[in-house]
DNA sequence: AAACAGGAACCAC
DNA sequence: GTGGTTCCTGTT
């Protein structure tokens, strides 16, 4: 990995880069505040703003600096992790090489565990674009500003603004009855009761107990915070297109999405994680159980 | 414009 | 612990 930095423009190229593609990075349901602008996908993680492009393996980040990347897109991209060895290993599975193909360059990131948190309590019962339509609401309301070519944009809340929340104001911001949810969970982790940052070096299960504690948390939130956030590679979220992906390719006996689950952890092991991504990119690509659309 | 899509809570038993 | 019902909003 070659790193370039140009002071003057904010411009960082990062070379020689495998498994990257920003599409499939930022549209496989992992993270909600990515937008493709024109020119690249603009996101707001923390309090930086920046722009990705991707290009015959070489990853450019707009508005970052080599202290920003040591300090965060290191960690955020997941760029230490070695995909080539975690497609070889998954790709042993006969089953999921098609899915590897359709979804190659997804990465998991390194999310913020509380915003992750608050942003996946929304996404129960809920589309991605309504999902990121709320969050974007959430922070536009309640989050600090910040600004860059010319355009605003806003940081996800803190804590303790969700937990001091107007019920009303909240409500607005289109989450319907995950409002009181939200409020509660921002309530629990104000009053230490769980720590966040812990549970990034607890074991998979124990993790997971603390986070069904949260208001609006159950086991499938409770996974994509895992995944997505506390780095539990074996956390494999199942919702409904992750059930009828795996109906369709593995055909097994598995009625419940607690089956499904325990199927997916002993195939797939520590990185179930990553083979979800993979199933879930696959299951929306072709539209699965879905009926053609008519026109 | 009624139907639909999408996980968790809650209350029975 | 299982089964059925309800929660909200944007899209078709």
């Amino acid at each position: 990995m070659l790193i370039e930095e140009n002071r003057d423009t904010g411009v960082l190229r990062i070379e020689g880069l495998k498994n990257f593609n920003p599409k499939h990075i930022f549209e496989c349901g992992q993270a909600f505040r990515w937008n493709w602008d024109g020119q690249g996908y603009v996101g707001v993680v923390g309090d930086k703003v920046v722009r990705v492009l991707w290009e015959r393996s070489t990853l450019t980040l707009e508005n970052a600096t080599y202290d920003d990347f040591n300090i965060v897109w290191l960690d955020y991209f997941d760029l230490n992790t070695d995909y080539g060895r975690i497609i070889e290993k998954l790709s042993r599975d006969p089953i999921l090489v098609e899915a590897i193909r359709h979804g190659w360059g997804i990465r998991i990131l390194n999310q913020d565990p509380w915003e992750t948190l608050i942003s996946f309590i929304i996404s129960a019962r809920n589309g991605i674009d309504r999902i990121k339509a709320t969050v974007e609401r959430i922070s536009q309301k309640f989050g600090e500003k910040i600004s860059w070519a010319g355009r605003d944009y806003y940081k996800f809340p803190s804590i303790d603004v969700l937990a001091d929340a107007d019920e009303d104001e909240l409500r607005s911001c289109g989450c319907g009855y995950r409002g009181p949810y939200i409020k509660g969970t921002a309530q629990l982790i104000r009053s230490g009761e769980i720590n966040l940052d812990a549970l990034k070096y607890m074991d998979y299960e124990d993790a997971k107990e603390q986070l069904l504690a949260c208001p609006g948390v159950g086991p499938k939130v409770a996974d994509c915070i895992l995944l997505f956030s506390l780095r539990k590679g074996q956390a494999f979220p199942v919702d409904v297109w992750i059930g009828r992906i795996m109906e369709e390719l593995y055909s097994q006996e598995m009625k419940e999405f607690k089956d499904i689950r325990e199927f997916a952890e002993n195939r797939f092991g520590d990185i179930a994680g990553y083979a979800q991504q993979y199933l879930f990119y696959y299951a929306r690509e072709k539209q699965i159980g879905k009926a053609p659309s008519k026109r």
